[in-house]
DNA sequence: ACGGAAATGTTAAACGGTTAACGAACATAT
DNA sequence: ATATGTTCGTTAACCGTTTAACATTTCCGT
């Protein structure tokens, strides 16, 4: 409960002016040296810190940025990091980096029906991060206020007019169903969620059809499954692949949450993965090592995307002008236990096509 | 890149004094319903918003909480909430609560050597939440400036003298071991990591140990096995109890992720779960259900561990003077299907003892 | 009609920094 | 000796709020 110190008592102590305080914390060359040492001895003596939030209000910078979560529509009231290990992964390496670059941290949930421009003005954010679909509203709210915006996981919309960090998902559609036809599969299903309705998923989607028709293959309506974006939602339609079992041998799950799922279902009937199927995830969360057998999945860079959308960020920051950086992640496939070989596969049960 | 609107601009439009709409604002009582119309609606029109800044300086509180996370000691680089999906579901928790209550949440690792002083100092934060193992410089740090504080998973250490959210882990060992007893099973090993170091470790573990005793049933040291707490310590571990296959019937493990591990060495081997090794985890993480069979876990509240610190910081911010409340969440047992009865799977392979 | 309280405002000094503008002291060049 | 420039500092205004202290008007009881 002590009385705070500030800077004015070390400039009382020293026996100089604030002025030349402020300018020896601040690197400003404009004081003897002698002054210096003695500034510096006396702000180690007395403890001191600079307070930011009067530096903030004078020189209109906070040294802190946002990051702002998409929201769980079905509560509103959570965040979706509490269900999806996602977004600690991303938010520990925008942490990090902000860290070392001198920049402090905000998180808060984008709650429906809200605007970015309240919370920017309110805490003279000088720079957010934005995870989810972007709307319109959000670049417009930033770019009035001087605030800088990286977009993260929104590929889509108006990419060319704001700093973005993604990955290429439909690289990494391509490299599943690619690995899936490489093994000799040829009835190779997706699962996924509505396909027209998220940019994400519908780009994963292009990539499997481009691998499938660059061996000739088109891709069959009924082997297109769509569900939610859930454990559950892969469950039912592993039961559905179930009923096909004699024409798909191999499904690409679009998450691989949904992937679990499916496999939850083919265990749970008896079948057995990758014998009776071959599955591969995306987004290759730690769980695919847990699983049995663990899950080949698309790997997706989380932690270097929080990095990355923060070192671009600072540099929008610092300097204001630099042309918008796009940044596109290139997906590797990881290999794993839960995808064999078609004609492996088939001695179980009778020779290979 | 519009100039800031300030409360001077709604002055001037509204014609009344800053004085006036900074109380029509705050609720101050002080302005007829005329004067306290006009002036919201002169904010509305012109899109006004407080700057939090220059309150924060003006009263000296920051409607800001601060979170320190711990940090993976190995790397010192990253947060462990890269890693854990805990972390992540606990901050949801802290972001939502705070912002019901008003406040923002600032995010940062708490590395080694480095004070908290500094950081809320710097930024006046109100409060903050402090994960984990938590030093004797900390609360100092805190109290010195009138922060509150509250301290997360860190049972041991001067309880009493502070604010304090945590599980019952005496209890949930408890809670693990009866159920594997009450499954008819005497020969209970223990997975877990080194139960000298980690207090939370070691009050599981005297659950267990009170569990079995209970039932007559000493602890075997040769029943005790140690090894990091990951996937990999817990894969370790498996192998060890492959060795005693014989004597073992059931394991109670510490933190899922050792219990996959265990789950993984047993398959490797051609064993299955169940039936020739019941396993209950701790934790109850998302990939107790995705895994298969589904694990056996004591779970505990994460979110709302989140949620009840805030809520407790905030009330100690509100009334510095109110008395320290600890809170210890008590722990169930979620069973799914990674245990069962000592005598079923007997039937596998004889009768039942 | 008068005094006092209540209601409604205003003024101006904080809060803890930054920084433009100014100035003194001293060295150097002419 | 004078002009010129550096070096080293100070003064004071400002950032956008809050709030104690004060001022004016209105209301009410007697």
């Amino acid at each position: 409960m002590d009385k705070r110190i500030t800077i004015r008592d070390i400039a009382r102590r020293a026996g100089v002016s604030v002025a030349t305080v402020s300018n020896v914390i601040n690197g400003v060359n404009k004081a003897s040296d002698g002054t210096k040492k003695l500034v510096l001895q006396t702000i180690k003596e007395m403890g001191y810190q600079p307070n930011l939030t009067a530096r903030s209000l004078s020189i209109n910078r906070s040294q802190m940025i946002g990051v702002l979560l998409p929201i769980d529509e079905s509560t509103t009231a959570s965040l979706l990091l509490r269900d999806n290990p996602f977004y600690g992964e991303f938010i520990s390496g925008v942490e990090y980096q902000g860290m070392m670059s001198g920049y402090d941290v905000l998180i808060s949930g984008f709650r429906p029906g809200q605007s970015c421009r309240e919370w920017i003005l309110k805490r003279d954010l000088d720079g957010i991060v934005f995870v989810g679909n972007y709307t319109d509203a959000v670049s417009s709210d930033a770019k009035e206020f001087g605030s800088q915006l990286v977009l993260v996981d929104s590929y889509d919309e108006g990419l060319e007019k704001h700093h973005s960090v993604n990955i290429d998902d439909v690289q990494g559609g391509y490299a599943a169903a690619k690995h899936l036809l490489d093994l000799g599969h040829k009835n190779i299903a997706i699962a996924a969620s509505n396909i027209l309705v998220d940019g994400a998923i519908y780009r994963r989607f292009c990539g499997y059809k481009d691998a499938l028709s660059e061996k000739g293959i088109s891709v069959r309506n009924d082997f297109i499954f769509q569900d939610s974006l859930s454990f559950d939602g892969g469950y039912r339609i592993g039961l559905r692949i179930l009923e096909n079992i004699g024409q798909i041998s191999a499904v690409f799950a679009v998450a691989d949450i949904m992937a679990f799922g499916i496999m939850k279902a083919f265990y749970e009937n008896g079948k057995q993965i990758p014998r009776d199927l071959s599955i591969v995830g995306f987004d290759d969360i730690k769980t695919c090592e847990y699983v049995i057998p663990p899950l080949t999945s698309v790997h997706q860079p989380v932690y270097e995307k929080g990095i990355t959308a923060v070192n671009i960020l600072i540099d929008a920051i610092k300097n204001p002008d630099i042309p918008k950086r796009n940044v596109l992640f290139p997906l590797k496939l990881t290999e794993r236990g839960s995808t064999m070989n078609f004609c492996e596969r088939r001695l179980f049960s009778g020779a290979c096509l």
